[in-house]
DNA sequence: AGAAAAAATTAAGCTATCTTAAGAAAACTA
DNA sequence: TAGTTTTCTTAAGATAGCTTAATTTTTTCT
């Protein structure tokens, strides 16, 4: 249950009395395979921290496909920041690739914590910090690299996922075609 | 001088010393245009608020063909993220597309101020928060729509951009050529 | 204003990636 | 363990977007 504040704990430092206020706004929750922590069109109500298991979140266009935009293991984050922030309707679903244990924190909570606990306003302030210059660094990857070096980046930087998630989502993920992956395998 | 807290008064209450504690640690700067305000290469000294003109952040591929991160224009900000945190060779070039001024604050003073100054840590947070959901948004648009669709959707999204830049630079934030840009225009 | 440089257009041929479809392999489920 | 569903592979034909190169238009510089 304080996986999470171990988390933390590795870069700030934390009174118990701050690690308890912080432990407070959590709760435990769990899906199996293929549940869904969120659904698109509804308004997200919480942000997940990732304790065990695998998700993926995506986007389906207009076409009716389905575009991973992320996968979350252990101590990552995923939500739909958007929706949860300005309380619009998703346009992202999060779904459990293995079964999954998430800490989910409310609005509500996320706010209070956010004004009360300097360390945790910290420690997502320096999240999102990291968000920004890895999405950026993905997204000059899309402009600048061919499929192939996106599947070599891909399973260099991230050898765990690469085993723990299916060729097909991870087409998705590098914007491909799973044919166009399994192509790409064989040379 | 005081266009950035003017900015961050649109949103969030500052005491005159606050104010003045913010002012004093931004220099004013100016580019003539084609100036570079940040060169590859090297380690990022600052993050910039752009008061008037506008620049690009773009990055030189190994074939040397340049991509196009981002666009800023007034009350936006500039600056390699990565390289200005974690004092590492920035992999991004800034240049003014047009005669540009900005405010510069060195990574010295935007610490102590970030520390010293609650409402700039607010301010910086919520344009990280914001950031991450924009990327978030591009990354969607480049996975599932065609040029065409991106094309549309910049110039209806930003229309001022699109008069002020050069279609050159236009399509190679879009991910695509000039010449293909070109003939997406003529239909 | 005129010369020089940069940007935009046009078009032909090319390549990366997609689509469709069908069969093989693997993963669930009863 | 067999049957069912999902995923992976393979291959042929289609298309979005690229490359090159020549021409025109616009911008910049003197």
């Amino acid at each position: 249950m304080n996986k999470l504040t171990r988390h933390i704990k590795k870069k700030y430092n934390l009174t118990s009395e701050e690690e308890a206020e912080i432990n407070a706004c959590f709760a435990l929750k769990t899906f199996n395979k293929k549940a869904f922590l969120l659904q698109n069109g509804i308004t997200s109500q919480y942000e997940f921290f990732v304790i065990n298991g695998c998700v993926r979140t995506f986007i389906t266009d207009l076409n009716g496909v389905e575009h991973n935009i992320m996968f979350s293991i252990e101590n990552w984050w995923c939500g739909d920041l958007q929706s949860f922030i300005n309380r619009t309707d998703s346009s992202y679903a999060i779904q459990a690739l293995e079964n999954t244990e998430v800490l989910a924190i409310n609005r509500t909570d996320w706010e209070e914590l956010s004004n009360k606990s300097e360390v945790f306003s910290n420690y997502t302030r320096e999240l999102f910090q990291s968000a920004v210059i890895a999405q950026q660094n993905r997204l000059v990857q899309n402009l600048s690299f061919t499929a192939i070096e996106r599947y070599h980046y891909f399973i260099t930087k991230f050898p765990s996922l690469s085993q723990r998630v299916s060729q097909k989502h991870i087409a998705s993920f590098l914007g491909i075609t799973p044919e166009f992956l399994s192509f790409i395998k064989n040379k």
